[in-house]
RNA sequence: GUGGGUGUAGCUCAGCUGGUAGAGCAUCGGCUUGUGGUGCCGAGGGUCGCGGGUUCAAGCCCCGUCACUCACCCCA
């Protein structure tokens, strides 16, 4: 051991940034339970098994192993848990009898995976995710509901512009089957590397992977390039000329939640169709979401999407759909460019001063009626100099510094931003709202 | 897992063809007998990532190793 340095993937930060994390987690759940999300808190471990079940997903999930374990086999078969979705489906499961349905629930949590770390990708991460869960079916109204949770949720937050993008996977599935293609999970696959590849790379591998001729990739092509925010984009699709019954079917919930969704659309969270997001070969059936960020470039920062059989006994099938916000994700690149900070490194809104060490049990008092009313006090640790003690408030950010008064003289408190002096009762002075609790600071970003 | 880059003070970094470690900011103290931020003066603070090698001498050259970082793979 020579020196302590960072783990890299497993952010840390300091005092004013939790203070803004925690902001943003304050905010996300009062929206959440604004909308009559239930809190459901999931283990932090899942049996191998279930972690891997789900998609042919292999390693990167960390894996829990006892050191004490003497006997050969150290291998506790649990993991700890890559997302909020598969343990949902897992608990559903597991409580269904106890559970009213449709269950609607959010969840803050901690997620792992073992891949390496780039920026905006963690080892350890936090993620909010709501979900609703239905029995046996779940109407499409869901669908939109989620959308809807997550605009509000994301326009009260000040951060970047986000645009959600959906898409539907019975559209593009049924799309690219009634063109012929043999295999459309391969085409989707392809598909969904546009970004990153360019036309040309998708046009090759099209060709090579999926066995298409130049005419079905040029439809693939074109179909991946339509957008819309309003409902023409479905002419533009049905213009292509292909047909299927899972196409139409497909296209008609996405013109639905594009229409549904137009009046959540603020300065801050668009609402887009995009016709070339697929969200990997997972258990998405339907609608599938991806929202992005536009920062230092454009990040995507929430996904989710309809899936119609994670969760099954056998008998009862529970259809959800669901969003999931990647906190870390958001949060760690901004607050790591300096974008973004919280107000003060301390809950602490007020700072008694203490004229002198026989001044404390007054000054205790002094922050015990203002703390009596909910306003987050703190008594100076030292009867040091008085500039010295505004100096500390000021170091962290506490913008009041309250002054005992003495015999014939009021107490008094100071706004250390603005220099400004008022003698106050601490059993009746109130600090505006905006102070109460550290707020979130955004330095100039695009929006 | 693959490839590139980088490791020197708390932070950002300089350090010449090898010659015994520096700046700015930050911190602490003083000017300032209790109301801060600016200014001036001063101080503290370093296993030069770690281990080995070459050399009279290594922050610098060589080998190894670890960590961080960016990209690829992957992205549930």
């Amino acid at each position: 051991m020579s020196r302590i340095t960072p783990l890299s993937g497993f952010p840390e930060f300091l005092p004013s940034q939790r203070a803004a994390e925690l902001a943003v987690i304050d905010s996300l759940r009062e929206t959440f339970e604004l909308h009559g999300f239930a809190s459901l808190e999931t283990r932090a471990v899942e049996p191998m098994e279930q972690l891997l079940s789900k998609g042919e997903t292999s390693k990167e999930v960390y894996v829990l192993r006892r050191l004490q374990e003497t006997q050969g086999d150290t291998d506790t078969g649990l993991g700890l848990h890559f997302d909020l979705t598969v343990p949902l489906a897992r608990y559903v499961l597991e409580n269904a009898g106890k559970l009213e349905f449709p269950l609607r629930r959010y969840a803050i949590q901690r997620c792992w995976r073992g891949e390496r770390p780039q920026e905006g990708r963690y080892r350890e991460f936090t993620q909010a995710d709501i979900d609703i869960i239905g029995r046996d079916e779940l109407s499409f109204d869901a669908d939109v509901e989620v959308t809807e949770v997550m605009a509000a949720a994301l326009s009260r937050l000040p951060l970047p512009a986000v645009t959600l993008q959906i898409n539907n996977r019975k559209l593009i599935e049924g799309f690219y089957t009634g063109l012929g293609a043999q295999d459309p999970a391969t085409v989707i696959r392809v598909v969904d590397k546009l970004d990153k590849v360019g036309p040309d790379g998708v046009r090759v591998q099209l060709r090579t992977e999926a066995g298409l001729d130049d005419a079905q990739v040029d439809l693939c092509l074109a179909l991946a390039q339509i957008t819309g925010t309003d409902v023409s984009f479905a002419g533009e699709v049905r213009a292509l000329g292909v047909s299927h019954p899972l196409l139409d079917e497909g296209l008609r919930d996405l013109v639905r939640a594009i229409a549904a969704a137009a009046p959540f659309a603020t300065e801050r969270f668009r609402v887009v169709a995009d016709l070339r997001i697929a969200r990997g070969l997972d258990y998405y059936t339907g609608t599938v979401f991806e929202g992005r960020m536009k920062t230092h470039g454009d990040i995507a920062i929430c996904a989710g999407g309809r899936y119609d059989a994670l969760a099954s006994d056998g008998r009862i099938t529970y259809p959800g759909v669901g969003i999931s916000l990647g906190v870390t994700r958001v949060l760690a690149p901004l607050i790591g460019r300096g974008l973004l900070d919280g107000s003060r490194s301390v809950p602490s809104a007020v700072l008694v001063a203490l004229p002198t060490e026989e001044d404390r049990p007054r000054a205790r008092e002094v922050a015990r009626a203002l703390r009596e009313r909910g306003i987050a006090t703190e008594v100076a640790p030292i009867a040091a100099k008085f500039g010295r003690q505004i100096r500390h408030a000021d170091r962290r950010g506490i913008p009041y510094v309250w002054f005992p008064g003495g015999p014939g003289r009021a107490d008094s408190v100071k706004d250390i931003r603005s220099g400004e002096q008022v003698d106050a009762d601490p059993d009746a002075w109130r600090p505006p709202t905006a102070d109460l609790r550290p707020q979130i600071v955004t330095k100039e970003t695009h929006p």
